[in-house]
DNA sequence: TCAAAAGTGTTGTACGTACACCCATGC
DNA sequence: GCATGGGTGTACGTACAACACTTTTGA
């Protein structure tokens, strides 16, 4: 190989997922520039000449919504390169999957400040419409959140640190879309080894009876993994 | 933004694994020039400006193999972008997984006379030692073929086009690393839905009582899926 | 007739769903 | 007391590992 290479720019984009009042969101904000200017956009920015990619994805989500990890979980979710997804250059972009907490959002007097939540499903169905091929990102995105939240324990990334079960179900059942049952989950949750550690507290904050409250415990893997209700798996796009 | 960008390297590089005397095997090429020169290493090359992600990887898995799609399952896996991963220049590599049927390899006299197989797991414990951070892509390729035989229609792609059981239970062995009962291999994978198609024909090959001969069959998602024997299994590294 | 591999039956256990029921609080 | 949500017990179904057993071939 000479030293001699196709230049390429190379981008990261964001699916940032949170929970608001019981609902799925995404983060978007508004492209301030051609093409696509006023669309709607997943957050997100050219790789930096000396950062990492994750760098790179920590530092843009710390830019549009001011938030830090490990608050959050963010992981690579896939890279996509068509040529012409891009008008303007030949563009790479790797897409990241970051789920938070609900947030004090956006931060004004920043980058942030075209910076809003929507809700996911609409997005899913087109409205409002994408930049690029973002629409798509967010598809795979959503995708490889429902399938871990079935064996890993990342549903507590949406949760406060400090949450109850009944907390941790409805971020099941907003993610899934399908009503669980809470009792049936309470046992379940509570039985598998090292999801969920107490803290000795109790709290009324959803009425009725008082409930234990709980931290996230040492577990990577959820075994056995909590199955979702059979329903309609997306298979993922094989990003390009 | 402005249309000035850093500009990147962007290459694909592919872990092609295939089954040799029922033991899995990986594709590697000698390196001819610096850095890592002589070292072996996963084939791969530059994206070329034109062309897609998924088709540079098609065309380089040509070059070096000689293996034409669809005889083989080819699927985006993650990508590495660290800075200083390449000596040379700031390189991001989108990593692809290969799945293909034992062949004929190499073909002599193409770009592919350095290519050979060698046994997984001794790549994966670090003999011979593989050039750049392609030791770590190995290890998350092998993870994820073993992930996918669970759940996906998968183990196929390592069988001609018509199999025994025996043979498709050969395939789980291998890439699991585990003794598998032959009685309920066989009774889980003809009652899943869509997995196999029989062709109505019969073969002794295997020696013993005859054996019936199978198609892959239309299922995407196997339901209920092949569970592996509790294994450690690795988590992935969160490519950067 | 024997070895070898295909294929079936049976049983104990683990885990899932559904839902009746009791517990502890605020009002 | 009564509504509200937390948490437990029980019954029944499905699926799985383990392994005894029968079938069909080649040598």
């Amino acid at each position: 190989m000479s030293s001699e290479f196709p230049p390429f720019a190379v981008t990261v984009d964001l699916v940032v997922l949170t929970l608001r009042d019981g609902h799925l969101h995404t983060l978007v904000v508004d492209r301030g520039v051609e093409p696509f200017i006023g669309v709607p956009a997943l957050p997100g920015g050219f790789v930096h000449p000396e950062e990492g990619l994750t760098e790179a994805a920590r530092r843009e989500l710390a830019e549009e919504t001011g938030l830090r990890l490990p608050e959050a979980h963010l992981e690579q979710l896939a890279s996509y390169g068509d040529p012409g997804r891009d008008p303007r250059m030949r563009v790479v972009t790797v897409a990241y999957l970051a789920l938070a907490p609900d947030l004090p959002l956006p931060v004004a007097g920043t980058d942030a400040s075209d910076s809003r939540w929507l809700p996911t499903d609409t997005l899913l169905e087109g409205a409002p419409p994408l930049a690029f091929d973002h629409a798509r990102i967010l598809r795979d995105g959503v995708e490889r959140a429902r399938a871990k939240l079935e064996y890993s324990p990342l549903a507590t990334a949406f949760c406060p640190p400090e949450f109850t079960i009944a907390e941790l179900r409805r971020v099941y059942e907003a993610v899934w879309g399908t009503p669980v049952d809470p009792r049936n989950f309470h046992r379940k949750v509570t039985g598998v080894d090292g999801f969920l550690t107490p803290t000795g507290d109790t709290t009324t904050r959803d009425g009725g009876r008082p409930a234990q409250v709980f931290r996230r415990g040492p577990a990577t893997l959820l075994h056995p993994p909590l199955t979702r209700p059979a329903a309609p798996r997306t298979p993922p796009s094989a990003a390009d």
